[in-house]
DNA sequence: CCACATGATGAGGTAACCTCACTAACTGGA
DNA sequence: TCCAGTTAGTGAGGTTACCTCATCATGTGG
């Protein structure tokens, strides 16, 4: 009773700004995306990741660090991780021998699947809010946000 | 085997769905803003607890931590940082003398108004593209998606 | 054929989180 | 009154997702 602060854990609050707000709403995604995740023992980032090697199937190491934005490095960590669960298979290029292809194993196929559904779920849950309208607005909107430039 | 030839690079691409688009333009406007921050030697992270700070200025670590939704733990490690950079002073707490109230110095209230100025920047560099009254459907939009608590 | 460039990775580092355990301090019965 | 239980902050130690720089094997142009 007597202190006066109660827990206002806020969200962004009435005056938060355009960025703000994106933040918190990619943050609040990412969480319940990891949470729908949990199930198959798979970050998002992880995720993200399959999907980008599944993307472009037999990609290099190095290519996939450059779709996913990061050091080729941490890409080998990544990759990694994936091989260790079984998700894909590094291959020697047989052109340069120095290249390694990333290659999706069956059961990686088989796990995006599993996670594009989930992913879809999760994003029903959070975008339902909108309507169809309002979400290819913001499609549009986001789009327009991130530039032509690829 | 592929689909489509297309073979795009890095941004999400013309199939990407929204939490993809949401995920990406968040993590590109983070980037800019880190960037603008680099010359004050601040983190994003650190930019926005210090403007939490100030937001609620004299509140517990913990009540910090609920804000920055991030551990108790980890909201002392980010006071102890801004501590060092004399940014905040930490006050014990009269009536509980458990508590640890964070009180923004000046130093800290100035560099403030330099963050705030930045993120204004940063912002409008990168919500320019939409119009005055696209932003104001956005941002009605992000705090829908947001939702009323959590 | 060799100087140099490049792909992947080893070694080692950092930032921002986490949990668990501990101490000091507050609180609510019996 | 007193003490069992709770709470605020933090020490200790771990994880994750990144980084740079060095190394090594391999490719390439002069």
């Amino acid at each position: 009773m007597k202190g006066r602060s109660h827990r206002h854990r806020e969200p962004p609050g009435p005056d938060a700004d355009l960025s703000e707000l994106l933040l918190y709403a990619a943050h609040g995604m990412r969480r319940a995306w990891a949470h729908s995740l949990e199930e198959w023992g798979l970050s998002p980032h992880h995720a993200m990741a399959l999907r980008q090697a599944m993307a472009d199937d037999g990609s290099r190491v190095s290519d996939l660090a450059g779709r996913l934005r990061i050091a080729p490095r941490s890409a080998t960590e990544v990759v990694d991780s994936l091989e260790e669960r079984g998700l894909v298979e590094r291959v020697r290029s047989a052109e340069d021998r120095r290249a390694v292809h990333v290659q999706v194993t069956d059961a990686g196929r088989d796990l995006v699947a599993h996670i594009e559904r989930s992913r879809d779920e999760a994003q029903r849950a959070m975008f339902e809010r909108l309507s169809t309208s309002e979400q290819a607005e913001l499609r549009r909107m986001l789009r327009t946000l991130i530039g032509p430039e690829s």
